[in-house]
DNA sequence: TTGACATGCAACCATTGGGTTGCCTATATT
DNA sequence: AATATAGGCAACCCAATGGTTGCATGTCAA
């Protein structure tokens, strides 16, 4: 992803220039990629072009990121009120 | 972290309650938690209270989305631009 | 002080993950 | 038509993952 962040619509060839790794290896990540509609192909004769699927990352932050960086911020928030009641007590 | 996201500072044996393995297992997941300083834990007598850390959230965020997500913007208004573009071609 | 409870530690096991090699097919190039 | 290039498919390998069981230790409660 980060390969094809920096360019969009490589070749599987180009990616492998750029990767440690055998060209089959590239492969099966692409594939993942694809399967997890992260990452869209298109055949342009005996070559296959990758292009990064910006959409569906958003699922990954409300799963991951936004349920808890809700919670981060609630905590802050709860801190907050915590050190004015503290402050109040004096 | 759903676990301790819906009751925090729960112990080991209360999180076990609610999950399908064993003591162990769930143990190897919050150690692997607290050294990824997501849970931060505190002992209490015999009891390891358990709590979510809500800081350290941000740098997935920073790695794996907030970089995408500015990709998905740019493609928007990539798209946008393009869309404008062949309107001022009629 | 003894027994029950909460947790830790270590060895073990099966499955998956991420990679490799070898061979095959389809499209370009000459 | 012959060869080189881009990619796919399948079998295999090894290490890491995610669980398990068994036993040891520390703390509470009677």
């Amino acid at each position: 992803m980060d390969q094809l962040h920096t360019s969009n619509g490589q070749t599987l060839s180009e990616l492998c220039e750029h990767l440690d790794m055998t060209r089959q290896a590239v492969t099966k990540h692409l594939v993942i990629l694809e399967e997890a509609n992260l990452v869209a192909t298109v055949w342009r004769g005996r070559e296959k072009l990758h292009y990064l699927n910006p959409m569906p990352l958003h699922e990954i932050y409300e799963r991951w990121i936004g349920k808890y960086e809700r919670y981060r911020l609630r905590a802050l928030s709860d801190l907050k009120k915590g050190l004015e009641e503290k402050n109040h007590e004096r």
